[in-house]
RNA sequence: GUGGCCAUGGUAUAAUGGUUAUUACUUCGGUUUGUGGAACCGACAAUACGGGUUCAAUUCCCGUUGGCCACCCCA
């Protein structure tokens, strides 16, 4: 009907210069909406409305910086990552969590910590109507940890083991692989403190994107615990400041802001200060240590690779103990090729007001940077992604067609899945589209098969066509299905 | 938050200070209204937005918005 509408409007003004400065044009799609709610009284508000949208920030449709649809060429990606989160988890025995996108602020503030640039510069902050302070979630532990106390998990079984796959926001600058609102899929094992939990949690994430044919590395290192890092930063800033001289401007600054970071700086002057820079490995406890030397006999037994890196740091505030990053094997050096990324946070639950300390540790994967390699590699490898399907239904005239819903639902039940276009009249095109979708076989109901009881299966290779008694059909069918296994 | 590059139909592109903005793909319809993978015909569909210069702007200038890239940070 739309369609319709669009041709005769044309028709009236085959002038293309008039439709075109015809500042009505752009109203077209807001117009089928007042014919809609024409009759309401509200149709006045409607209008300003779609004024507003139209002038006000001079778009008529627009996404906000930095989101994205997903749409439904990427939906063959997302499948094969929502299924193997949901296998993995399965296997190892996490449990789906789910916790509201929307929090109140001081959770993050708590939990990430202030000062941190996620929670200083990056969290949707803002009002709700009660005056309350909330925020879009920057990410999922913190969330999760609140669950665990507010629910009193700790009279589960420990660890309490949760896996999530969601949206997450940060209002950071847009980039290649950095979106404003991304998905992430995440495990956390609450509750024991054991350097297996981290092992396992490591493994996890490393199955993970194995499962997906993605061969990654683990980049691993111990920061150890609030005391042991408030010894180790003294130690470093001392050192920084002796050979500030010859470090970048921005470290000079990190020196007093967050000299941590002066660690992963990529500036090459400030690299060849580093090497000989005091390792926080070395300032480790005791206990730390070999709790760190223990995860990391667990990876070799599991010969999972990875790569101490003793400056990786990482940006919240609650880390402890193990901290690590996951990146895609002989991945460029460049931004954002960090896959994923996680460790232990031993102190936050009990932050977060639970009376007895409660260790935790977790991982989550940006799942937007995930299908960006899953499109390299399907790229390198020439391999395009192309839909094949066993069988199409194409139906011809009213009453086949009204036939062929109870059919598919008869296949259904059995197991038997047929592609179909119900809107779609000519036998033609939808051959055409049996085509498309790399049927090996269309099945053809028209108005003889109906009378008759009897449907003919084509064979789209050959072309030979087999005409069977109706009530033969799923039979036949599963016999196909069993010989092209 | 800082800097660089960029903006033409759904996608990918061509061109231009001046009649109707090119082409391809996609979508839809058709070429004996029951037979696809080919060919042909047709239809839908674009100069991001706002302002300025000009007789005339899609083209030149400014601003806005958005995208990409780097820094920062992170997933």
């Amino acid at each position: 009907m739309p369609t319709k509408n669009k041709k005769t409007f044309n028709k009236k003004s085959p002038d293309k210069k008039i439709k075109k400065k015809n500042v009505e044009k752009k109203v077209v799609a807001p117009k089928k909406i007042e014919n809609r709610t024409e009759n309401h009284a509200e149709e006045k508000n409607n209008d300003e409305v779609v004024e507003g949208i139209k002038t006000g920030k001079g778009k008529v449709l627009s996404l906000l910086r930095g989101f994205k649809d997903i749409l439904p060429k990427e939906d063959n990606f997302w499948k094969v990552i929502r299924h193997s989160a949901e296998n993995l988890a399965d296997a190892y025995n996490y449990k789906w969590i789910e916790t509201p996108i929307l929090e109140e602020a001081s959770l993050f503030i708590r939990s990430i910590g202030k000062g941190t640039d996620v929670v200083d510069k990056e969290m949707y902050v803002f009002e709700d109507a009660d005056g309350d302070k909330i925020c879009l979630r920057p990410e999922s532990t913190a969330s999760i940890a609140r669950a665990y106390v507010l629910h009193g998990m700790h009279t589960m079984p420990q660890p309490v083991k949760v896996w999530y796959l969601g949206p997450m926001f940060r209002h950071d600058r847009p980039q290649a692989g950095r979106y404003r609102e991304f998905h992430q899929f995440g495990c956390e094992s609450l509750g024991v403190k054991d350097p297996v939990v981290d092992a396992e949690l490591i493994a996890v994430a490393y199955y993970f994107l194995k499962d997906l044919n993605i061969n990654s590395i683990v980049y691993i290192n111990s920061i150890g615990t609030v005391a042991d890092r408030q010894n180790y930063i003294v130690e470093l800033v001392g050192y920084l400041r002796a050979k500030r001289s010859y470090l970048c401007e921005e470290c000079k600054k990190r020196i007093n802001k967050n000299p941590l970071r002066v660690l992963d700086c990529k500036n090459p002057d400030c690299k060849t200060i580093l090497e000989e820079v005091p390792q926080i490995i070395d300032w480790l406890s005791d206990e730390s240590r070999n709790f760190f030397m223990k995860v990391l006999e667990y990876l070799d037994d599991l010969n999972i690779p990875y790569e101490l890196k003793p400056t990786l740091v990482r940006g919240l505030d609650y880390y402890t103990d193990t901290v690590f990053e996951l990146y895609k094997e002989n991945g460029e050096e460049g931004a954002q090729s960090a896959l994923g990324g996680g460790g232990r946070y031993d102190g936050l639950v009990a932050e977060l007001g639970s009376k007895e300390i409660v260790p935790g540790c977790g991982f989550s994967l940006g799942l937007e940077r995930v299908v960006n390699v899953l499109k390299e590699q399907q790229q390198a490898s020439g391999t395009e992604y192309q839909e094949t399907n066993k069988f199409f239904f194409a139906q011809l005239g009213e009453q086949a067609r009204r036939k062929t819903l109870k059919v598919l639902e008869e296949l259904r039940l059995n197991g038997i899945i047929v592609k179909h276009n119900l809107a779609k009249s000519a036998l033609k095109a939808q051959l055409e589209l049996a085509n498309k979708y790399k049927a090996d076989y269309t099945l053809i109901l028209g108005q003889k098969e109906v009378q008759d009881g009897t449907i003919i299966i084509r064979d789209m290779e050959s072309g030979i066509q087999e005409i069977i008694d109706q009530k033969k059909l799923v039979p036949a069918l599963k016999k196909k299905l069993e010989k092209m296994n």
